[in-house]
DNA sequence: ACTATAACTAACCGATCGTTTAGTTAATTT
DNA sequence: AAATTAACTAAACGATCGGTTAGTTATAGT
């Protein structure tokens, strides 16, 4: 063949999806994107095919950056309390001080939730939802609850991961443990 | 003097919010602000300065919609009971099915949280703040509870009012009033 | 009725948006 | 070493961004 690639399109995506993390979608331009992925436009568009292409593939990463804690949600026997380790397990991912972020499929969530592009929102409801399952599941799990509480505290919980975004993405670690600890007495 | 406006600030500056709302800032543009608001560019510019003028505005226009039921909380002599109440009347405010856009400072508070505007970040910071130094005062109120369990309450609540604006944006009442109650039992 | 003045319309401003493309550079193959 | 081909640089694309301004219209005071 000919000239090979100066980059590695899974290392310029990681700089990518710190990008969008930080400044959500629409506030972050072609430009920014070049500086932080080190390459051209050129390269970003013969890669990804477009900005859109960008995020669509930041998402995948992150959700790849956050799978280990999810199968271990899935693959824990210890009913509710495997959902709080979760959620501290989330904390740790995402709470990276002078990064400070919050979760980024929650914040897309709520940046799309009002948008037209129904890839993305289509994307959004799936997590939620899915999360949602895991949830139910869980909280099945080791006690005998009815149904219409199950179903009232995967709701709760499923509300209780944007406080826990916001928390993550402005408050100290020990606030952050005082939110989790007091959002699982009700459990 | 000479021709008088064709419109009053108060209405228009009522619809950029409620657009605003919907969208946030940056995803609403000037063109929408024309179409919606029912005037030119060279009125918006002569009436309030800018862009950011407007949106200063319609927060100033939120806050008065929303300045009753701030009045009644600081008001009431209910203590916690006080602040589900205030939980209550933000969905009533805020839950508008078919316009379901959360509640707009905490909207705003999460859109601007890592931007440079200084301006529009100290007043989300000062509003979170005002409203957890409210809390503080009721959760103090009809208790003998020690101060550090009032701290966490009151961040735990500041906290949940992210899931509240999440859920007034989607859910259905009953779930709405489910996280609400769910919220207090820990209180 | 005339004049002054403010509110209006509409065209236009430079800057930046996401995207494309012409032209150059470098590595692979023959 | 020449030819090929893909990755690169950089300039430009049309569209839209927030914002401005020349020119017109309508109303108030004299």
């Amino acid at each position: 063949m000919a000239r090979q690639k100066q980059y590695i399109e899974a290392e310029v995506i990681e700089k990518a999806m710190g990008l969008f993390w930080r400044n959500g979608y629409e506030n972050t331009s072609m430009q920014m994107l070049e500086k932080e992925m080190g390459i051209n436009k050129f390269s970003i568009y013969a890669s990804f095919g477009s900005k859109h292409g960008v995020f669509l593939e930041s998402l995948k990463s992150y959700k790849k950056k956050i799978s280990s804690i999810f199968e271990k949600l899935q693959n824990s026997t210890k009913g509710a309390e495997a959902i709080k380790e979760f959620f501290y397990d989330s904390v740790d991912v995402c709470h990276k001080p002078g990064n400070h972020s919050g979760c980024l499929l929650t914040n897309t969530y709520n940046e799309f939730i009002e948008s037209n592009d129904q890839v993305i929102k289509e994307q959004m409801t799936t997590f939620m939802a899915d999360l949602k399952t895991i949830f139910i599941e869980k909280l099945s799990g080791n006690t005998n609850k009815d149904k219409q509480t199950i179903q009232k505290q995967a709701n709760f919980l499923l509300l209780a991961k944007h406080g826990l975004a916001a928390a993550s993405r402005v408050n100290n670690p020990k606030e952050i443990e005082d939110y989790i600890e007091m959002t699982f007495q009700v459990i």
